[in-house]
This record gives C-alpha cells, sequence and structure tokens, in this order.
DNA sequence: TACGTTACGGTTGAA
DNA sequence: TTTTCAACCGTAACG
C-alpha cells in the first residue's frame, strides 16, 4: 500500500502522526477502521507488488486514510507539505520502500531479541517482514550496529591522485614496468594498502589515459598545492581500520569519525568491504563519550532535512560540525520518537554506538515509535502473549543496551547504558551479553 | 511453523 | 543541471 504523503520531498516525511497513547482499543493505531491491514497477496512475480498497492494515508487522529485526506502542510515545518509515500506490509506495519526502517524500532528489534523473543514473534509483534528481523539481527550479530547501512553514493574512488602519482613515479622509474608490478609497488610502499590498491586494469587505465604522455605533467604537479582530494567519498564514520596506517594520502587516520582530523582529506575510502565494523562503532562511541554527545539534551538547531545530516548517508562527515554531526543523529530518535512516556525516546543515546549516525529516517516515520507499534489490533490479537506483555516500550527503552557483541571481539561489550529509568538489576539483565535467538544467531555464534 | 535466502522495486548520493 | 551507476533498503515469496 502506497499513501502520498507530500511532494519535493526527497527527505521523505511519512505524515503519520498517530495517535500517542493509541492503545489496543484506540481504534488499531495507524490503520483506521476500514482500512484493510494487509495487502492481498499478490500472485506472480515478486517485487512489483508494492506499487500496486492502493494508496493509504497515516495522518493524524485518522489512521490509515485514503488519498485525498493526505494532502496538507506539516503543522511542524511550515510550508512543507508534509506529502509522501508509505506502504503497509502484510503484517500491517508501514514502511517506505527504500527506505531503512527508524531506529526506533530496529533497536526495538534488537532489544526484544535479546529478552528472547523469537524472530517470528517480533516479527509480529512489530509488523515487520522476518525477513527485515532477519536483516537486522544477523547484522547486529555481525557488527554491533542495529544502524542500517550507506545509502546511495558510489565505491570510493582508489586511483587518488596521489596513488596516480606514485603510478606516474614507477613508470617514469621504469618504463618496461608492468601493472601488476606496479600494484605491488603501490602495496609494498605503502601508498595503498589491500583494501584500496587499484585493480591491475585500474592501472593500466591509469597508465593509458592518464600517464599516456608521461612528459606531461600531471595536473596536480604544476601546483605544489597538495591535490584537491575527492572530497571524501565516504563519510568518516565508514572509516574502515585498514591495517596500513597510511592513508592513500599519506594522511594519518583519524580515529574517529566526525572529527575532521586533517581538515577532512584523510582520502580513506568507507568501510569497503565492511561499514559495519565494530572498530567504527567503538570509535563513534567512544567519541560521543568524549564530546559528551551522548549526555547532550540540545536538541536544537537540527535541520529538518535529512541531507543536511552529514554522515546520514555517504556524505562527508565533515561538512558539518563534528560535534553536531554526531548529536543531530543520535538525537534524532528523540525527536522523531518522542513520546510522553519513557517510550523509546531513549533509543538515540543508543544510536551513537553505531556505526552510523541515524539514516535518513528524519521524518520518514515521524511518528512516536510507540505509536508505529500501535497501528492494527495488538500482537497476539487477543491473548496475552507470554513474551509481550512484558515487553512495554518503556522498559525496552529504559533498558541497557549491548551494542557490541562481545564474542565478536573478546572484550566487554560497549554498553549505553541509559541512565534512566531502568533499574539497576534490569540494566545488568539486559547488559549481560547473550547471543540473539533466531534471526542471524549463527552470525554471532 | 520458523527461518534463511533472494528477487524485486524503490531510494540515495557520488561521479 | 541531469543522468548514470552502484550501493542500500524492506517486502514478499520461495524453499
Amino acid at each position: 500500500m502506497k499513501f502520498p504523503l507530500g511532494p519535493g520531498s526527497r527527505a521523505w516525511s511519512v505524515c503519520w502522526q498517530l495517535e500517542e497513547a493509541a492503545g489496543p482499543g484506540a481504534g488499531g493505531g495507524a490503520l483506521g477502521s476500514g482500512t484493510p491491514r494487509f495487502s492481498s497477496r499478490r500472485p506472480g512475480r515478486r517485487g512489483s507488488r508494492l506499487s500496486r498497492a492502493p494508496p493509504l494515508c497515516l495522518s493524524h487522529g485518522g489512521g490509515a486514510r485514503a488519498l485525498p485526506d493526505c494532502g496538507g502542510p506539516s503543522p511542524g515545518r511550515p510550508g512543507a507539505m508534509e506529502q509522501t509515500y508509505g506502504e503497509v506490509n502484510q503484517l500491517g506495519g508501514v514502511f517506505v520502500n527504500g527506505r531503512p526502517l527508524p531506529n526506533a524500532i530496529r533497536l526495538r528489534i534488537v532489544e526484544l531479541a535479546q529478552l528472547g523473543i523469537r524472530p517470528c514473534d517480533i516479527s509480529r509483534q512489530l509488523r515487520v517482514s522476518h525477513g527485515c528481523v532477519s536483516k537486522i539481527l544477523a547484522r547486529y550479530n555481525e557488527t554491533g550496529s542495529i544502524l542500517p547501512g550507506a545509502i546511495g553514493g558510489s565505491k570510493p574512488r582508489v586511483t587518488t591522485p596521489n596513488v596516480v602519482k606514485h603510478i606516474r613515479d614507477y613508470k617514469q622509474g621504469d618504463p618496461g614496468i608492468f601493472a601488476w608490478e606496479i600494484r605491488d609497488r603501490l602495496l609494498a610502499d605503502g601508498v595503498c594498502d589491500k583494501y584500496n590498491v587499484p585493480s591491475v586494469s585500474s592501472i593500466s587505465r591509469i597508465l593509458r589515459n592518464k600517464i599516456g604522455s608521461l612528459a606531461q605533467p600531471g595536473p596536480y604537479e604544476t601546483s605544489k598545492q597538495p591535490p584537491p582530494q575527492p572530497a571524501l567519498p565516504y563519510n568518516h564514520i565508514y572509516q574502515y581500520p585498514y591495517p596500513s596506517p597510511v592513508s592513500p594520502t599519506g594522511a594519518k587516520i583519524t580515529g574517529h569519525h566526525g572529527v575532521p582530523g586533517t581538515a577532512g582529506h584523510v582520502s580513506i575510502p568507507r568501510s569497503w568491504p565492511s561499514a559495519h565494523s565494530v572498530s567504527n562503532i567503538l570509535g563513534i562511541r567512544t567519541f560521543m563519550e568524549q564530546t559528551g554527545a551522548l549526555t547532550g539534551g540540545e536538541a536544537t538547531s537540527y535541520s529538518p532535512k535529512m541531507e543536511d545530516w552529514a554522515g546520514v548517508n555517504r556524505t562527508a562527515f565533515p561538512t558539518a560540525p563534528a560535534v553536531n554531526g554526531l548529536e543531530k543523529p543520535a538525537l534524532e530518535a528523540d525527536i522523531k520518537y518522542t513520546q510522553s512516556t519513557s517510550g523509546l525516546s531513549a533509543v538515540g543515546g543508543f544510536l551513537p554506538a553505531c556505526a552510523y549516525p541515524a539514516s535518513n529516517q528524519h521524518g520518514v516515520y515521524s511518528a512516536p515509535a510507540g505509536s508505529y507499534l500501535a497501528p492494527g489490533p495488538p500482537w497476539p490479537p487477543a491473548q496475552a502473549s507470554p513474551l509481550a506483555p512484558t515487553v512495554h516500550s518503556g522498559e525496552l527503552a529504559a533498558a541497557a543496551m549491548t551494542f557490541k557483541h562481545p564474542s565478536r571481539e573478546g572484550s566487554p561489550p560497549v554498553l549505553a547504558v541509559r541512565p534512566l529509568t531502568a533499574s539497576a538489576a534490569y540494566t545488568d539483565y539486559l547488559s549481560r551479553p547473550r547471543p540473539l535467538r533466531g534471526f542471524g544467531a549463527r552470525a554471532g555464534a
């Protein structure tokens, strides 16, 4: 199902502002009465189902509605037509195709799994497809991060000017050198490491295209100015802890994302192949602690546009002040998933522990997370679940989270303990590392 | 029934 | 400014 909600927003802004306290009896939450909760099963090939779904609009007080009710500016964002598209999956959950689930939901998935709830139950309870639950849990088990990967952009260039210069030097020094020899020398000289060394074909292309005429000075050699580095093809948060301490530009790799370090010219490709490295997580965490961002409450002056959030995707992180660049996503969940009760408002405090700042979920699900869960009849519908009743969003959010699987690195887990309402015992209980059940558990086992 | 995998349509952002 | 490309997303279906 789709519900168009507003034009002009790549910053998706699903305008479903659900009843905050929509309980089981509150009319089904986002899915208003009369709205079919389930997309009809569509035979035939996969993938084309979404676009055929009838449009829905989830808006304040009215639950899901047909299209005409969906227009109108957002109360919180004057002038912005909070009209965008969302869809309802077979479980009645709302999602935006192509966009990550809200961090609050991702967090809850992990939390519930840590509480021993089966993934299938999590799937049903949160109304998220089990494939998604599986994916998130698997990723969490593998990386310790609940956050989605980096969306968009392209792979970092490995043929940085510095590399090209070295290749040129090698070629000039030995015109008969083979591309593979150049490659080896790049590695041996520390110009590149195994993660960012150009392929032989790339080197050949460089030799052919850029260094075809060795007599010609390189584009960056005519000036003493350092070559303009490609503007950090991927943001700092994707920095990968290469074995080599030297970046292709010779710059030292800074430890933490968001720290401009060498003025943002650390030409480290992002975390290819892994953008979810635990090191990133730890680095972020450490940095957050250092900057005090975790304790920050100043959720002010944040750009409402998710595109402005450096580091949200593959944008260069240093484009924004480091601290803000971190705080913003860190607090995003607080902003976006605010609940009158403790709810999931604490999720922001957990996010910095993850590999990425919050994804572009700003406005994607601009509803309280609890409300996200609220739509539709309670699950299980008519009976008290042996698991669910003990799991309230507030409790969960108040709990401590382990964002680093201890088994992965043999070090104590990094805990993002929310120092609020959780009792010490409960916090301790939750912070105790244990493998997640079901989906993805094997990855961490 | 539970769960891993994957095709699919979609979004995103760098080149 | 627009297009292309390759990454990622979650869903739904398959096994």
